[in-house]
DNA sequence: GACGGAATCGTTTTT
DNA sequence: CGATTCCGTC
């Protein structure tokens, strides 16, 4: 066996932790120190070196695209199938598979489908209608929040302590979500972890089954997991000291929604023979990032201890840019962006990343009126598209009759006859004989009770959904799939919609038969019998796929702090660093909720490889209210030995720690929003230089003078009373 | 049941 | 400011 492949690529530490004995093991992992070429080439060496079955290797991540780059690297680090049985996956998508396995252990039909968050709130939202309580006392979002929170910690609502009416009524709702979730088969995301962990806990045949089986369990970024997530692996490992975990406590960022950092300190002491490796060696940045990104995150307390290192030269100096306002930091930082791709580099290689999605939108702007093409990460997914969402819904009224969620979303659409006081009508059945909705239409339609016409209606839908299971029985899916959009009206009614909108709509439906089609021909059916069609529809909400189109242009990224963690590029644009901003207001106000803000800063430089650029603006609008911002105090927590400040175009270089003493220099123009009857930032014109934007203005009467960023003749200094400009509207 | 005006709200995101 | 959602009208 030639391991050289296995060892070769790796340096000390990191073959330190793939060759470790088999014990639990802690490996802290900095940003860029090659966390998942450990996880990848631990595998290989527990395979090929020590010849352990692939089959008792278990592999944990958090999303689908880190578990399918792990599975693709083991792959071809290794013979062919030689990784075969082995199981890895997110934390939802194992717990998933094992439900689908044992859904009678379980308590489940086999027929169960996962709710994503959006179905999550709507049944919300109608248990909330149904029990006539006030949405604005008891926000659905609130509650959805509420709900995921005990059930992130284990909590089921029986077990939750109640304390005035508010909360008993808060417990009462969760109660009959839960009733109403397992009535009609439904498992929300947390569920399945819950649900898994209850299982294995509660049959011990299954436990040590699995326990048996997963005698190597591996997991990725262990800095994020919940309580929920942590308990199940010990449950899963418990006694056997088996846990192999990576991370990094200095990148926990999702700390709001529900990771337990600790995680990190109780691994330490329930798997006390661990042994603890720190890759510290960083291949990603150059010095000067690295050292600025490391003197910064010093300034939290409570870490493990860890500090970045690198064999690179030191690179550029981090420029800071102070802009005037919000539209003056995306005109430089367009600027940098068109002299690096004129410099002969990959726009792709450039990304701006921003603490909020609503900053997105003036980039966008500066970007579409440059000609250079961007690509903005976030928003909708595929499998989030609401039209998608209702084809779904009516298959998974077929998979399962009694989805009481599917029901409501499409019972009525396209509409068909059945308006709000038919369907009140069979709520009120439903609610009072404690069956689904499907059971009590057609109790309705039986028993009468209704105008004639309703529930003619009513019939027509039953017999619908019923025809269709009947002849979708015996056909591949993604027929099943085209029958479904086609007999249900959906096409018929995007149509009607008009133009763009509807025309798009029917492209995804016509797209969501491929998808099916393609999953046929991928998804290998597992030895448990599952139905296609249920797997179908439990991938597309574990799964919701990805959220632009594939482009093969080369783009500009554009995406928040927080979907950045993982990547990397050539040019980082940290934008937004003030006060208020980022931390953001709110971050102030709950203790450890700054230590992750600084994190969450810490992840973003650690992006980037050869140059950093950091913006903030002076003054910024936002929500419609002009905002003055101090520079962010994270900005003034890197050494300025590692910064370069300028102003326009490099013209003044200053020591950014020089912040406090600025107020000289800025009085000029601080009050110069009015005097001239320009605005900084203003677009304006002039007649020989075009259009441009006022970044500066000095003076008064007929020495006011501006400094003017015009779009094709660069920046000029001009006197207000001979330039003429007029304002761009 | 479609449309339009008013009201509301405004970190971060995956599963 | 701008997007989304909600409610009332035709």
């Amino acid at each position: 066996m030639d391991i050289t492949p296995l060892i070769d690529p790796l340096n000390d530490a990191q073959r330190t932790a793939v060759t470790a004995p088999f014990q639990s093991a802690l490996v802290l992992a900095g940003a860029g120190s090659g966390k998942t070429r450990v996880l990848v080439h631990r595998i290989g060496w527990m395979i090929q070196v020590e010849n352990l079955p692939a089959y008792s290797i278990l592999a944990v991540t958090f999303t689908n695209k880190a578990a399918r780059e792990m599975l693709g690297r083991v792959e071809s680090l290794m013979q062919q199938d030689a990784s075969a049985g082995m199981w890895i996956g997110t934390f939802h998508g194992l717990a998933h598979r094992f439900l689908r396995r044992h859904s009678a252990a379980a308590n489940l039909p086999d027929t169960f489908q996962v709710l994503d968050s959006d179905d999550q709130q709507r049944l919300i939202k109608r248990i909330i209608r149904s029990a006539e309580l006030d949405e604005t006392r008891y926000p659905p979002k609130q509650i959805q929040w509420y709900i995921n929170a005990h059930k992130d910690e284990g909590r089921r609502a029986a077990h939750v302590q109640t304390d005035g009416t508010f909360w008993e009524t808060m417990q009462q709702i969760y109660k009959t979500y839960e009733d109403l979730c397992q009535r009609s088969g439904l498992v929300d995301f947390a569920e399945l972890l819950l649900r898994c962990l209850e299982t294995l806990r509660d049959t011990p045949e299954l436990l040590d089954q699995y326990r048996n089986r997963f005698r190597y369990v591996l997991v990725d970024e262990f800095q994020d997991t919940n309580t929920i997530q942590y308990a199940w692996l010990k449950l899963l490992t418990q006694g056997q000291n088996n846990l192999f975990v990576v991370g990094d406590d200095d990148q926990s960022i999702y700390g709001w929604r529900g990771a337990r950092i600790e995680n990190i300190h109780s691994f330490q002491s329930d798997y006390p023979d661990h042994r603890l490796i720190r890759l510290e060696q960083n291949y990603r940045s150059t010095a000067n990032i690295l050292n600025a990104a490391n003197a910064l995150i010093a300034n939290n307390e409570n870490r493990m201890g860890k500090e970045l290192w690198t064999d690179d030269k030191d690179g550029d100096p981090i420029t800071v840019y102070d802009a005037f306002n919000e539209q003056d930091e995306a005109y430089f930082v367009v600027n940098r962006i068109k002299q690096w791709v004129a410099e002969g580099n990959l726009r792709e290689q450039a990304a701006i990343l921003y603490r909020s999605n609503a900053q997105s939108r003036l980039f966008e702007e500066r970007l579409v009126s440059a000609a250079i093409p961007y690509r903005v990460y976030g928003g909708l997914r595929f499998f989030e598209r609401a039209e998608i969402k209702t084809a779904l819904a009516y298959l998974r009224l077929i998979a399962n009759r009694h989805d009481d969620a599917s029901f409501e979303r499409v019972v009525n659409l396209p509409t068909r006859g059945i308006g709000a006081r038919s369907m009140d009508a069979v709520r009120e059945i439903a609610k009072a004989q404690k069956c689904s909705l499907w059971d009590s239409t057609r109790m309705l339609c039986r028993d009468g009770g209704l105008s004639a016409r309703a529930v003619n209606a009513l019939k027509a839908f039953l017999e619908l959904i019923e025809n269709h299971a009947i002849a979708a029985d015996s056909m591949p899916l993604h027929d099943q799939v085209r029958l479904v959009i086609e007999k249900s009206g959906l096409i018929a009614h995007y149509q009607k919609e008009g133009q763009e909108k509807g025309a798009t709509r029917i492209d995804n439906l016509k797209e969501l038969v491929n998808a099916a089609r393609q999953f046929s021909n991928e998804a290998e059916i597992d030895a448990e019998n599952m139905k296609e069609l249920d797997l179908f529809l439990s991938h597309a909400a574990l799964e919701a796929g990805d959220a632009q189109g594939d482009t093969d242009e080369d783009c500009v990224q554009l995406m928040t702090l927080h979907s950045a963690k993982g990547l990397e590029f050539d040019l980082v644009f940290l934008v937004g660093m003030e006060e208020g901003l980022f931390p953001g207001q709110k971050s102030l106000e709950e203790i450890g909720r700054l230590e992750e803000e600084r994190r969450l800063c810490y992840v973003g430089m650690t992006r980037a490889r050869q140059q950093l650029v950091i913006c903030h603006a002076e003054s910024r609008r936002l929500y419609g209210r002009e905002h003055r911002s101090e520079a962010s105090r994270f900005l003034r927590e890197i050494p300025s030995q590692y910064l370069q400040e300028i102003r326009m175009q490099g013209q003044v270089s200053r020591p950014v720690t020089a912040y406090g003493n600025h107020d000289k220099t800025k009085t000029n123009r601080d009050n110069g929003d009015s005097t001239s009857g320009f605005m900084l930032g203003q677009q304006v014109n002039h007649s020989k230089f075009g259009t441009g934007i006022i970044l500066q203005q000095e003076g008064d009467g007929n020495h006011a003078r501006v400094q003017i960023n015009f779009e094709s003749a660069g920046t000029k200094w001009l006197v207000l009373a001979y330039a003429n400009l007029t304002a761009v509207s």
